[in-house]
DNA sequence: CACGACTCCTGCTGGC
DNA sequence: TGCCAGCAGGAGTCGT
């Protein structure tokens, strides 16, 4: 379920059940996802205080004295609080238990992560998943003139960098389609015969975009659950994204699909040149 | 360095 | 109605 703002209205629902929280137990129903389980996770954290939250990307981080977790959720995994008796199902895979509460790691398709980062190896942005991360498309520095200046020498078409994430983090498969729609920029364009004042356009396409989705709470994705377990109201808020074969809502012309780099990429041929 | 193909996994949908 | 190929919101790794 990720794309940026589901992992922050995540990060956003679980984080007042933690923060200053004693973490009670850690239970591993499974020996991992993505990569193996840190199966000795309850040595590091039992009787340890959540110190507070963070977010690089779609990686959530949560943070104690010593070192942090680094969950990611992959396509299809959601973090819910739920009372301590809850019985787990099926694809409930982790569970952290904090005072009454159980934060319970859900991941059907099993291509999330849990990790653990040492403190003694340094600030948790060095490790080796993080480090090569883009900028944060909602921090002030995110601008057209770094997207400008970070694709001077990419000749891949501008939708297969921006998911790249090396130098824009957060834009996932939905979110790259729609805000290269609002910036009219066709996907297919090589990323460095784009100038300065489209990409001015497009860095504030993905900010708008982005920062709309995580006001909404994240509803804009189909399944997407929050950590209260609601579900979200599904809108269909989307310009181009699953719309093939239908109108542009602009001016009528037939939404195009293609695939490019094995996703699907969806855009209008006559809004975006 | 940059690029593109491949890969992990389960569940659902659409076409026959 | 039933079956099954194909596809799904991610992204690390490897070969070129």
């Amino acid at each position: 379920m990720p794309e940026l703002p589901e992992v922050e209205v995540t990060r956003r629902g679980v984080t007042p059940y933690l923060e200053g929280q004693i973490v009670t137990a850690v239970i591993f129903r499974h020996s991992g996802l993505r990569w193996p389980f840190p199966l000795d996770l309850a040595n590091h954290l039992i009787g340890c205080r959540v110190r507070g939250t963070g977010r690089r990307g779609k990686y959530l981080l949560i943070h104690f004295d010593h070192g942090s977790l680094i969950i990611h959720l992959g396509m299809s995994g959601n973090l819910r609080i739920l009372p301590l008796e809850t019985i787990p199902k099926k694809h409930d895979h982790f569970d952290l238990v904090v005072g009454q509460q159980v934060m319970r790691m859900t991941d059907p398709r099993r291509f999330g992560a849990v990790l653990w980062h040492d403190a003694e190896k340094g600030p948790v942005e060095q490790h080796p998943l993080l480090r090569g991360l883009g900028i944060e498309p909602l921090e002030d520095v995110f601008s057209g003139q770094i997207l400008y200046q970070q694709t001077r020498h990419r000749s891949a078409p501008i939708k297969q960098v921006l998911l790249a994430g090396d130098i824009v983090v957060g834009v996932g498969n939905i979110y790259a389609s729609e805000s290269l729609f609002q910036a009219g920029i066709n996907p297919k364009t090589a990323a460095h015969r784009i100038g300065l004042a489209r990409y001015d356009k497009l860095a504030a396409a993905i900010r708008e975009i982005l920062a709309r989705a995580i006001a909404k709470g994240g509803s804009t994705l189909r399944d997407f659950i929050g950590a209260d377990g609601q579900t979200g109201y599904f809108q269909q808020s989307y310009f181009v994204y699953d719309r093939a074969g239908q109108p542009c809502k602009i001016c009528g012309a037939l939404i195009e699909q293609i695939k490019q780099g094995q996703r699907s990429t969806f855009y209008c041929k006559n809004c975006q040149k």
